[in-house]
DNA sequence: GCTTGATTCATACGTTCGTTTTAATCACTG
DNA sequence: CAGTGATTAAAACGAACGTATGAATCAAGC
């Protein structure tokens, strides 16, 4: 067997607290009690703590690019020849990380708010993470750029970063919001969300820029 | 003197090693080595760590808040009797907090980075800095209504909720996007960033709700 | 059934952390 | 100039941290 159970579950559980409390916010001790695991577990599996942090994120962007660029293609071809309709395209790169939050796997639940909080993170962790999402983000650049002619390079890198973080804040800090507004929100309609979203995002990318 | 000379190299020194590393990942000799202060220093003036954490933030919000206010006042004024135009609504909300990145305060230009990152943090800290622009957020809420009065109140909430993202994420990771957009993006032209920003958000938020 | 490699376990190490304590120093007033 | 309250200084405390170590346990093959 080439992955035990322990570390599935060191995976699963770390995914949790990190998420919840950060790399330097939480301990080893806390997740592999929680995780029943012994204290050297994480060592044994990982080499380091970072190491399972790396671990978390390796297990699940690789899945999640994929998933984005089969929606981006998927939405290309289906409006062949002609250029694919901007929503759908956000669509695509949204659905991925938002599709996460109502995932069967118990654990994939807590993913989207960990992907929320790297940008957080400090040291050579996040960098390293953000790299392996940099070449989806290029073709995606590519198709947009095809939909929106008329609009400079940089803009269009810009207003990326906007929704990205749009998306980072609302998978970090959805609930939160939510509870500010007196429960006028429900974080748990995640495709209303994914709707809402994509709709003012459309909306933004389509301003003529100045 | 009320406020003695190690108090305020104290905060300003907390304030960009908070914004780079975190509350967990600062340590308080780090922050006293940096202000040239005794290791105790924070304790006295302070109280705790989390003490200095909250105090960094009370000093600013107080301010960012009122200026808020006063810019949008100032525009709800230009305008009457009709409602002011989205752009600067928006431009208010905004310009405070991008201001901070070009202030002449050198302590100052931390301070959005930080603000970014608070949505990150764990615990009670995070909750009690947020309620602080709560009331604000409810001035800014009651015009955006006004001026979009077919949008349903939940979606505003949810628009609003989208451009603190993008604002957090600008702020405090705005140097690493553009790094990665190859130098296309000048995260120093601030002036530019708030035109942009605006312009994006505007448009998102009068998209119609579906 | 015994060997071998993989995994788990209990335990300890050295470091760093936030905080506390006690004494020294400073600034000012009477 | 003596005295007093505010601030700084040096040192130590106990707790928690990530990691390393060596023995114990397990699973599988010959």
């Amino acid at each position: 067997m080439v992955t035990t159970d322990t570390r599935q579950r060191l995976l699963d559980v770390a995914e949790g607290l990190f998420a919840d409390q950060g790399l330097k916010g939480t301990s080893l001790r806390a997740i592999t009690l929680a995780a029943e695991a012994n204290l050297a577990a994480v060592n044994y599996h990982f080499g380091t703590k970072e190491g399972l942090f790396a671990a978390v994120f390796q297990r699940r962007i690789g899945p999640m690019t994929v998933e984005r660029i089969r929606l981006l293609d998927q939405a290309l071809e289906a409006a062949a020849p002609d250029a694919p309709a901007l929503e759908d395209v956000l669509r695509a790169y949204l659905a991925p990380t938002l599709g996460l939050l109502t995932s069967h796997d118990p654990g994939a639940v807590n993913f989207p708010r960990l992907l929320g909080r790297v940008f957080s993170e400090s040291g050579e962790i996040k960098i390293q993470v953000l790299n392996q999402f940099r070449p989806s983000a290029e073709r995606f650049l590519e198709v947009l750029a095809q939909i929106l002619p008329e609009l400079p390079h940089a803009e269009l890198m810009w207003r990326l970063h906007f929704l990205i973080g749009s998306l980072a804040h609302t998978t970090a800090s959805g609930k939160l919001i939510c509870l500010m507004s007196g429960g006028a929100c429900d974080p748990n309609d995640v495709e209303g969300l994914l709707e809402r979203l994509t709709t003012y995002a459309a909306a933004g990318f389509q301003a003529p820029s100045r």
